[in-house]
DNA sequence: ACCTGAACACCGTTCAAGT
DNA sequence: ACCTGAACACCGTTCAAGT
């Protein structure tokens, strides 16, 4: 019991509520039926009742989150630019969401998150000239890649220090005597200007000749 | 006890094997302490002895799979075609060991993963004639587009059928009147098709002018 | 050096019983 | 309609005790 607004009946939004609150403090480990129950101050078969067992708990919980995304608007003069302005859209909202990446991914339903961000991108992708199966393609190469990208991006962040480490792997030797390339891959990643850079050159790659 | 060779010790290679076998038969999730001491036919603690803990057996048992496999070797006549050549075998390693994709990305140990297939990376990106940073940019740029695009490859098979669907979703009118588009995007993807056509395509950008 | 069972603190879930 | 505690079948891990 957390003392928020008292209620005289649990329900549903409530749950979901301190679901997500326990996520956004603790992360997705710290989301068990017993924890939550604690947290709502209830006994934890009181949840079953309201949403029938953790996994549609998960389920609805990253249903609300998807749901909650906002909008995604296109800028720039060229559709090139405007591609790659929604690539960067969608990523920065996947990371302004750093627990639900995780949880959308584990729990298989990557393809349903990101309608907004694929009709943004069929209207740019249209603006560019393609069309059908070509169109089709390039829409998709974009969403995997900036989704995938996050979700590499998540996991190198997560990833403690690396044992042997890349500075000690990559030196002038290793890096076929290419000194400047040794030294810029054992030093860090700016995953914000990689990103761009591999969007950009992909979208190139796509909507060029 | 499942009556392999008999054996006076318990010793950790012992305990690895029945691990990786457990995984491969059932899945991550059914690699259990006590399963695991099951299948071995010893009990639970002795496990403890050999390798520490679960987090350390799965980190072990990382290692050696990524270990095992086979290095990379880059074909194709042009330094795009064996860039591309690089990445699709790179994704043909991680398809054939379904498993150990999953556990390597829980475990954040992406990074390390890759040496073998970095190295291929940096030799034909420097046969294209690019240097320094701008190499160390497009070895990266695929590497993690293709560790990222089968991340998302793998959750959309473990993705059990979509609601809404997206053959409801995606009609002519949504897909601005474009049919072919429509029935492009509603109909099943085809990952390796579309793996190759956007590494291709991140590629010609990269290397390209 | 290696193995053991008992015990602890956690899980998710079911169910019969309460109001 | 909503909530409860008891109970079940699982976890990972520690520890003292065995050989």
């Amino acid at each position: 019991m957390k003392g928020k607004e008292t209620r005289t009946h649990l329900n549903r939004e409530d749950v979901l509520d301190a679901a997500a609150n326990l996520v956004k403090q603790h992360g997705p480990g710290a989301l068990t039926m017993r924890k939550l129950a604690a947290e709502l101050g209830t006994a934890v078969t009181s949840i079953y009742w309201h949403v029938g067992n953790r996994e549609s708990l998960l389920d609805a919980l990253v249903e609300r989150t998807v749901a909650d995304l906002g909008e995604i608007r296109p800028s720039g003069a060229t559709p090139d630019r405007r591609v790659v302005s929604v690539a960067r859209a969608l990523r920065r909202q996947l990371r302004d969401h750093p627990h639900l990446v995780a949880m959308v991914h584990e729990r298989g339903l990557t393809e349903r998150m990101f309608l907004p961000a694929q009709r943004a991108l069929v209207h740019e992708v249209h603006a560019a000239g393609l069309r059908g199966a070509r169109a089709a393609d390039a829409v998709r190469a974009v969403q995997i890649h900036v989704v995938g990208h996050v979700l590499v991006e998540r996991n190198r962040e997560r990833a403690p220090v690396q044992r042997p480490g890349e500075d000690e792997l990559w030196t002038a030797e290793t890096a076929e005597r290419d000194a400047a390339l040794a030294r810029a891959l054992a030093g860090p990643l700016d995953p914000e200007a990689l990103f761009t850079t591999s969007v950009r050159a992909l979208v190139a790659g796509l909507l060029g000749p």
